[in-house]
DNA sequence: ATAAAAGGTGCAAACGATTGCGAAATGCTT
DNA sequence: AAGCATTTCGCAATCGTTTGCACCTTTTAT
């Protein structure tokens, strides 16, 4: 029963609870004699707004929901510590929810948020979401969203994005730049709209700067299975000088089978990846790699969630905006 | 203003507030007939509660709070994905703090969790956390708390942690029975009770079971520090045999040097951590490790959070549980 | 037939804060 | 000294839900 509240103050006082409401929020009609009373006792009592209470008020939450489908992952830690260092310092919170790739679990925390009445959320969809309707919900209630990393292919919504097109190109240069003449290129889930988009800018770059590369292509569902491809390639075809990966889970894969072979990087074989740039540090030399970073997401997210609701009212803007990428030097390349 | 609220259905079926309030909780009192009505049409309004009046009114909030140092780490993003989805399950939201090692967000964090009233807390201490009076605010509060990992001194307080001297203790006998005569350990910082606790355990495992080994201990502040040192032992003194981690980025920082001079593992240098288990199998051949699961400790902590909120009122118990570790045989030992 | 006991529902206060509006108190003008 | 503006404050409704209590029907017992 320690809480302080309001009315506790104004009892002390003798004031209204109105006036001591004023009074803390500075309002001019309260006079500064008075409002240094009530400051004075709000802080001697330890006073602290009932979040509930003002919400329940207000209408307005002053938390932020964000949902990836895993949080174990190099990309979405630091998306996520990058959301919470910028909403605390605007004073919000920041409820955090994993969908696991589970359409279920992705519709219960977006009920969660919802009942919670989030000023807005970041949502990274699960692989399998085809379905939109319950965010469209979200969009009713006045939700803001803004979509980020795996977004949805419909139109009129707030994204943001790496610059996949660019990140696919920038890689294709540097393996042209480097002379590399026999690649093995191993992308992830070829579902997704950013392997599709990676690939297709990949491919198209060296189709148009280099006829006399050879390009395979390959699709890994995990670390394992990177691992095995890349074996069978390092192997049976020995003329592959270059391995290029595109995630982090596929370097990793990857590197398991370079490592297993003792292949020398560079010289017997170059690696390429993309990558928020911890994996390929673990290495020596360290990987080169092309920079997705999940922490510039982030602040690119939140400026963004931050303008949808300053934009209150007037007209419905939706964004798509990305992060550019560049090339990180390492030593395998 | 597509909010459904219990005041609308009640308009619409002519009933009042609160028997529609008692016919969606399955309330006794009302009729099955009355109740099958309600139930539907809210059901088609899509009736969501709202949480910030129900908390307002129950002084009940439904939520979490959870403060780790960093959430690009790999134990605590287990951790924190392992009580997020205890906290699904039981229909908790989780509120995501970092603390940053920062005395003053941590307080700050501390006070958001207050204002939001959650119900309780997980806890990891910053480095620097010597006035734990913040905390106990909490405790005044009522709202339960649990430290895990890094946790403080004083009793009386729930914590949860790993088995530290035992997780010392499997090292040591790991490193003891590979017939290791001269061993590099390298711990964390000194300050923190967790380094107290294993390098201790492990000295006077050493001590107890073999006077034959030669035993060196240093302290890294961070990956670079350790590569540093692990670099020098390696060069200078070329008799170490073995060399010890307490945690991954100590590991991470060791590997390189390992990497850098080209040694073969474990023929020419022998390597043992302590982690969460995810660095050890990026390389080739995987690390030997003793294990410390976030994933574990998560469960752990959730359980011992549930049982505190049970045992609510009666008497003010506090735990001390620690999770048990074991040894991961890679190759490298 | 009548009183008592269920059964079903509504009233109204409460949770803690915000805010439009009105009222009292003060100061100023002439 | 009377009138008016200004400053300072309080009243009361409101946000959406929960819940103790009272109320009105039925049913059941006698």
């Amino acid at each position: 029963m320690t809480n302080t509240t309001l009315k506790k103050i104004s009892e002390v006082l003798g004031l209204s609870i109105s006036t001591i409401s004023r009074a803390l929020k500075n309002h001019p009609d309260i006079s500064e004699k008075t409002k240094k009373k009530v400051v004075e006792l709000a802080k001697a009592l330890d006073y602290e707004p009932n979040a509930s209470a003002i919400q329940l008020r207000t209408q307005h939450s002053k938390i932020f929901g964000l949902m990836v489908p895993t949080i174990s992952n190099f990309f979405y830690d630091s998306f996520i510590a990058s959301v919470e260092e910028e909403s605390r310092k605007e004073g919000y919170s920041l409820i955090i929810l994993q969908s696991s790739n589970n359409i279920d679990i992705e519709n219960d925390n977006l009920k969660l948020c919802r009942q919670n009445r989030v000023t807005g959320l970041f949502a990274c969809l699960s692989t399998g979401t085809k379905d939109m309707s319950s965010f469209l919900k979200m969009k009713e209630l006045e939700i803001k969203t803004i979509f980020f990393d795996i977004v949805p292919e419909i139109t009129g919504l707030n994204k943001v994005c790496m610059a996949d097109t660019s990140v696919g190109e920038i890689a294709a240069e540097a393996i042209i730049e480097a002379k590399k003449k026999d690649i093995l290129a191993i992308f992830g889930n070829a579902n997704l709209s950013i392997t599709k988009k990676r690939e297709l800018s990949f491919r198209q770059f060296f189709k148009l700067k280099s006829t006399a590369t050879k390009l395979s292509i390959e699709y890994a569902l995990d670390i394992e299975n990177a691992t095995e491809i890349a074996l069978e390639y390092l192997t049976k075809n020995k003329t592959v000088d270059t391995i290029f990966c595109m995630s982090d889970e596929i370097l990793i894969g990857v590197m398991k089978a370079i490592q297993k072979l003792k292949l020398n990087i560079p010289s017997e074989i170059s690696v390429l990846a993309i990558s928020n740039g911890f994996i390929p540090t673990l290495f020596y030399p360290p990987i080169t790699y092309v920079e997705t970073s999940g922490y510039k997401l982030g602040k690119l997210a939140f400026k963004q969630m931050m303008e949808c609701l300053s934009n209150n009212g007037t007209q419905e803007l939706a964004f798509e905006t990305t992060v550019e990428s560049k090339l990180v030097k390492g030593g395998s390349l």
